[in-house]
Parts: C-alpha cells; structure tokens; sequence
DNA sequence: CTACAATTTCAGAAATTACTGAAAATTGGA
DNA sequence: TCCAATTTTCAGTAATTTCTGAAATTGTAG
C-alpha cells in the first residue's frame, strides 16, 4: 500500500473500525478509499492500493454495492467499472440509516408482530408478549419517525439538528401556536 | 433449552441477529432472555435455560455489563448474583444509543480531529482532508444532537417522535412564532 | 482463619468468517 | 460469431472469534 499520509490514516482506522460496524477490514477499507479519492477507482486500482486480491476487491465492492454505497461509472475507451462514493455526504447518511434499518431492525419487527398474534399459554409466555408489545411499539416509533426524517432534504434536516433541544422548546410553544394561528393555518398543525 | 414457545422464538431471535448488532449469539440470546423474564435471573438459571456453558454466561454477562444493559440484584439469604434488564424500554434505548456511540462513532470522530489538524502536503491529501472536514461536521452535528435528545424525558421523545415529519412544519412557523412572541418570551427560541 | 460457594480467567478446541488463486462466466468489440 | 478483457464464483486455506472445562480467584459465613 502506498498512499498519502492522511488519506492512509484514514483508509486504517476504516478497516479497524469495520467490525464494530458489522462490515469487514476489506470493506471498510475501500468504502474509505473510495470516499476521499478525488476520482472514480477501478478494481484494480483499489486492490492495488490496498493490496487486496483482486477477488476480495470484487467482494468487497459487490457488499458496497448492496448497501447502496457506491457509483457505479464508465470511462470513454475504458471497459472497466469504475466506482465512487457519492459527493454528498447527507446522502451517504441516509443512505446508510435506511440500509441499517433494513437489516438491523425489520427482521425484529416482523418477528415481534407475529409473536404478538400468538396467544401465549403459560403465565411466563404472558409476561414476555407484554415485554415484545413495548418493544414493538418504541420500534415502530422510532422507524416511522426515522422515515419521516429521511424524507426531510439534507438543509431542513441540518436546521432541525442545529436547532438540537430548542426543538423541545418549540413543542412547549406549539400550544400557544395553536391556539393564535388555528384559524389562519388550520391544517398545518396537529 | 426448555422456554415457553413466545419466549423461545424471541430469545432465538437475538441470538441470531446478534452478529449484525455487534455482539455475540450468547450475548444476544441472554439479553432476550433477561429482557423477557419476569423475574431476575442468576447466572446458572440462564445457563441451564440457554445451555451455555458456566464460564460462557459469565463472559456474556461481563459483556452485558460494560454495555450497562443489566441491573444486578442480590435476594435475601442467596449469595448469588442475580441480573435484570431494566424495565422501561426507553431507558435501555437511550443507553444503547449511547453505549454504541462511545465505541463506533467517537473513536472516528478523534480520528478526524488529529486528521483535520495536519497538513496536507501532496494534492490527494489535501482533497481527502476536505472530505474528511465534510464527515467531521456531519457527525459532529449528528451527535451533538443525539445527545440533546438524549436528556429528553421519554414523554417529550415520545411527543416528538409521534409529530414525525410535524416538526418540518413546525420550523416553518417559526419565524412567525419568534416575530409574535418575541417580547412575552424572548429567550424561548432562537 | 478455614471451608466452601460463586465467579472469573484462560488456554485450547470448535466454529465461523475472511481471503486467495484458479477456473468459470460475462461483457463489449471486431 | 469469436476473442480477449474484465468480473465473478468457489473450493480450499488462513485468520479470527466464540465457546468450553479446568484452574485460579474472590467473597462470605462460621
């Protein structure tokens, strides 16, 4: 391997940091490469920069490609893919959420609505469908509201962030809002 | 393992999704199982309930612990060590969120800062630089405000969650709000 | 202090996951 | 269609992680 210094600290901590992220060195390594390079890399190039065999390049972008996490692009007189890592990085966070969501939580939602059909038998199995109720419903709050937020463009989403606890301020407002615009904007509030 | 049909399915369920959640089969498994019980366990009844090894429990609960996700209880006229998963669900949501911010985003988020404070010195590096500069504020951003919600109450989160997408609509009155109300409640908002 | 119950540690075995090179499949151009 | 460049697959191997039993340690009651 042979790159420059920050993008080589860069490109490591990403490998060392894979598996606590649920992806492996390899892939973690060439997301980051792909995200700081100020151009579209082949396979080859990749391997060649992380000296990764050329098959554990083709897995890795393969895995990348599943998360949604890169671009794919061709060059004129150039049969090689070409990859990259989008420009924007709100982007790239959504994209990663919902991919999270996907895999991470969904699996447990559909097992906890099909848990919660059941009619539980025994006292203990009663317990714990009343522990799954109040999983399921934090979940399905926490992903609808996710969703909802996702939907935001990356400006309104960065005004809410920095708006951070104000935005408990502006619920306790949200009374005498009501009450003064209702008539005006009658619809815009809950 | 001899659990009561709901309990096995959820307790099975952890333990597979635990390797995409960052921890282990066992680990997964005795959470559920401790999340679901209706009483405290000690670390035999959840090797018994699991067939897990003495030792195997004992690694998972230390785990458990360092994630602060078990309470410890001790019963009368018992030497033994029982554990709990806390009642309220928004509680262990909250110390999850933390506990995972700790270990997969603040070691990054140093990793950036040393970054950000070198030097570029060949051109690739310096592009790198600004997009590390890019992710550095995007997760600076994002979690300063996961730890503004974090002091929230549940009732609040919950109330916030529940507007959803509201919140948007909210920003835009805004404006109208602090022109409003700006003399009877002036350091409400921004 | 002693005895013993309970828990933790740890070295090695078992299981899982990551990685490679070779072979197969795919793709685009002549 | 065929050819050559490129990518993917896959079986075998390497590396890592998980799990166990035995031994060591800790804690408590007498």
């Amino acid at each position: 391997m042979n790159l420059p210094p920050l993008t080589q600290r860069f490109v490591m901590h990403f490998g060392e940091m894979g598996s606590r992220w649920g992806i492996n060195r390899t892939v973690g390594q060439i997301y980051a490469l792909l995200y700081v390079s100020p151009r579209a890399l082949n396979a080859d190039d990749i391997g060649e920069a992380l000296a990764f065999s050329r098959s554990n390049v083709s897995m890795g972008l393969k895995e990348l490609q599943s998360w949604n996490l890169v671009r794919l692009q061709h060059l004129p007189d150039d049969r090689r893919e070409y990859f990259q890592a989008p420009e924007d990085v709100w982007h790239i966070f959504r994209t990663l959420a919902e991919e999270r969501r996907k895999r991470e939580i969904d699996p447990t939602l559909s097992m906890l609505r099909e848990a919660l059909m059941e009619q539980p038998a025994v006292a203990d199995d009663i317990h714990a469908q009343a522990r799954m109720q109040q999983m399921h419903e934090l979940i399905e709050l926490m992903t609808g509201w996710m969703s909802e937020v996702q939907k935001m463009d990356s400006a309104t989403l960065a005004s809410l962030m920095k708006m951070g606890a104000k935005v408990q301020k502006l619920l306790v407002v949200k009374d005498k809002v009501k009450a003064t615009f209702s008539r005006t904007t009658p619809d815009t509030l809950s």
